[in-house]
DNA sequence: TATTAATCGAGACGGTACGTCCCGTCTTAGA
DNA sequence: TCTAAGACGGGACGTACCGTCTCGATTAATA
């Protein structure tokens, strides 16, 4: 009885090479001069190799970029929920500006044509991301210093959106001043507060 | 006296057919599959022709759009901020949800690689868009609806950083429902209501 | 042990197809109307296989015909060098006069510009058709019918220079009287015949 | 009659400039790398003036070269048919084999796929050229030194022809003793000279 | 231990589009 | 009226990658 093993197994050195070669050329040259060529000379790789597991280069590059950015933020969590999500999202930020995070945005790119890549991208990055988040989040109503009566995902669309809205649209500049200045409207909200609501 | 004009002057019908093929082929068969050619040849005009007055495929393109969609939104003026708000980013999340501004994320997903293409959308689509959503927003600071003391440029941040936010990152359904509930939420911030502080 | 052949090997059928289409097309419409893109065309292949292995069209056309004219014309050998020379000359003249012979002034023409159109043509016809004509002439000189006091390459020089020349430069009639009369006049000299030497 | 710019016939200087950097190009660059756009470039003119009196780049470029190569050869006249021939096919030769004459060669390339430039090469640089020749050889014939039995103008064919073959076939070297042992070859023919035919 | 099946490097190949160059024509302004 | 400047449609150039396809060599599990 044949378990399907039989031949020469995948070797798993190999992935990891057209991975690395990925991942490092999108710092090197960038994901638009990327090609399926020069992935396969560094990797010292056959093309064919990378089509036989690979659709084609958005997919190894965004495979490439989300197997080694596995280096998580720190999820802090100092008792307070004002603190933690201006803590998370200047780490965020300064990730996102730094050279290793500005591919992020080139992924995003891509992300708008390559449904695989969206799919991927979000399963893999925006998804955990969000959870570690929820966290935060849900300490925070918990402890009550957050609305309990609205849907909390939407706290971090109002957060997070902001940022990346910035990042990918309009390209003004992104400091940790914006980073608190959002956090903290977004905390206030933008209507002008009530006037003693009681009176 | 030379007016510097001399030789067979640019051929203004020319220019437009270009544009109009440009962006006729973004809605048929998307950016991914646009290319010179097929802009050229759509258009009635050589290759070379599109090279002398665009440097590539994404400038032609962004330019054909941006040419095109001047067809502005509304800017509704109520004599409330919130409704204008309301309102405003309703009719925007309708038309990027619609076939006809769903071609934007593509052009949005182009200018994360290319800076010239990031330019133009920036500074012919961005700006003037925020400029038209300051004039809700001063008329609400002016009555008083929208708080005092903090960079209204922000407020357009905060409202429309989450739509673009869904749109082009999480993916997840962008409808009439969620705009009202980040406009609500971004009125009122996440935070927990002051209770009564001065009581 | 390696022998060095890894990898998919040259289709030799491609490379026969490319040179039989470059050949009929030098009939079909003549060198200077041909392109590499018809080439490949009717040889139903990728212009990049042709650049892989020719610099140009020039090249690639060069060695359909040289491959494909390796007819050789056949060598008399009647016993008598005029005669011989004469048949010879005259079957030469006849080809390059006839459709199929009509094709070489035009690479000749080429080989003007091109110099490895030139080495080509040099090495892989003019050469070996020199080859053939001295088997005549050594015969003849064996016999004492040609002069022996002389470089007998010159002798070739002499008989043939006049046809190409005609062919190639003045445009006049090329046919078989004119090649009896120069190899008639070669044999004699233009000299006036010493009156009686002897006498 | 007037000297200054006034009614002066602009054209005639316009012909003259196209003419002449057609002229110095082909030293310069060379035949195949010349383009209308580069004549005109130089010349200071329109390429659609060039259009107006010249089909294409072959014709004006030979037009320009007949137009400057009116530097004729000296037509010898020692007395002596053979030491006239000698001299002057030396003489030709020399030029051919120097820089200045060198560019012939790509002319006569060129006239092998041009109708229009073959003919013009005929009749105005070919046909003179035997004019001259043919004065050397009716003295010769009359003065006995030359056969009388044989039309003249296959002398020039047995003696140029030699030459040009070399010079645009073989590629072999062109020096003075070549041109010394054709000419003395076809003066005396190749055949055994005649043992004193009348014993 | 030999067979068999799969992996893999190398690289040829048909194909598509690139961006450039030049052609030959045409259109305007200026002398 | 002639012509320079130069826009334009057209066509071929030679290049770069695409994704597919042999090859031959390698590697283990199976027989």
């Amino acid at each position: 009885m044949s378990t399907g093993k039989r031949g020469r197994p995948r070797n798993l050195e190999t992935q990891q090479a057209i991975l690395q070669a990925a991942y490092d050329l999108l710092f090197e040259i960038g994901f638009a001069d990327i090609t399926v060529e020069k992935i396969a000379e560094r990797a010292g790789v056959s093309k064919a190799t990378i089509y036989k597991w690979w659709p084609g280069k958005a997919a190894v590059v965004m495979d490439g970029y989300l197997s080694a950015a596995s280096q998580r933020l720190p999820v802090p969590d100092t008792g307070n929920a004002f603190e933690d999500l201006l803590a998370h999202a200047t780490n965020l930020t300064r990730f996102l500006v730094s050279g290793e995070g500005r591919v992020i945005t080139q992924l995003i790119g891509e992300s708008q044509t390559d449904p695989g890549v969206a799919d991927a991208y979000r399963s893999r990055y925006v998804q955990p991301r969000r959870k570690e988040t929820r966290q935060i989040i849900d300490r925070g109503i918990q402890r009550g210093e957050l609305r309990q009566d609205v849907n909390p995902d939407l706290f971090i669309d109002l957060l997070y959106g902001p940022i990346f809205y910035r990042l990918t649209m309009t390209g003004e500049h992104l400091d940790d001043t914006f980073v608190k200045d959002i956090v903290t409207l977004a905390f206030q909200g933008i209507g002008q507060p009530r006037p003693s609501k009681a009176t």
